[in-house]
DNA sequence: CTTGATATTGAGAATCATATTCAAATAAAG
DNA sequence: CTTTATTTGAATATGATTCTCAATATCAAG
């Protein structure tokens, strides 16, 4: 997976905040790419870890919100009470299909959805902000 | 609020798993009834405090599984990453819309929006169980 | 290439919500 | 009223995440 976009994207925002460009944030940024979306700290720790040994939880955790609020990253806050963190390239909003099983995450967008809750927040006087949803199943391959 | 036919559940369900039926699990169960909806461990703690001081933390939370068991509770893992607890009357699932000003809840449904649900559901080939739908906005009386 | 100012790091300790352990207390069946 | 199994509360443990701080690395300016 070719990064660059996101990658000249990370570091403008470190220049722009005044951030130091550094190994560390490189590797974690590269995860990413190479070992899919949707990772819980831990997982891309010991990624990470695999790569670049002497790297500590701490400055996972920190590029973690760096990533986040460059937006390049979003943060979510699953049923288990772990957070997840998944790329985004483009700011394209989303909902997840999960399943119960393996896990697996599945990207998906309904614009007739999204149009209906637009609606509701209309309906009960809400100015809307943002929405998440979240369908759990069990996907095809673990239905057999 | 009138909780009878819950107590009645609860009680029925006590019974049937050969579990006591103490006075802190009714004060408990009474504080929904008093307390409102989509309250914290720590709310729920609290308010039982004022008329079971004794009340320990534990027992909050065992109680809370145990509602939950019984169909009495749901467990939301809300974005702060703190879990709420909302007083389910009847079986009838609902959605949210969540003020990110003051907090309130507002209990949703779209039978549009479920129907497009099921058909996502269908189109990535999954066996759907159940969703979970949150809005996210500034209500009316915030946006004045 | 040095220097110096500032940001960053990693180890470990701290925190926060929630869960577990265990001896003492209590409910409920006989 | 006794017996037995469940429940309780206090304290401790846990697991994810955050903070602290001294040592280190970055980077701009000389």
């Amino acid at each position: 997976m070719d990064n660059s976009k996101e990658k000249l994207k990370f570091e403008t925002y470190l220049t722009d905040k005044n951030l130091k460009h550094t190994e560390q944030r490189v590797h974690i940024m590269d995860i990413f790419s190479s070992a899919g979306k949707h990772l819980t700290a831990e997982e891309i720790y010991l990624a990470v870890r695999k790569k670049h040994p002497g790297i500590g939880y701490a400055t996972v955790y920190r590029t973690l919100k760096l990533l986040c609020e460059a937006g390049i990253c979003r943060e979510l806050t699953c049923e288990d009470g772990i957070k997840r963190y998944e790329y985004q390239s483009q700011d394209e909003h989303h909902d997840h299909l999960i399943c119960t099983k393996c896990g697996v995450f599945v990207e998906v967008v309904d614009p007739e959805i999204e149009k209906l809750q637009e609606r509701l927040f209309k309906l009960n006087g809400f100015y809307p902000e943002r929405h998440r949803m979240e369908l759990y199943g069990i996907c095809k391959k673990c239905s057999k």
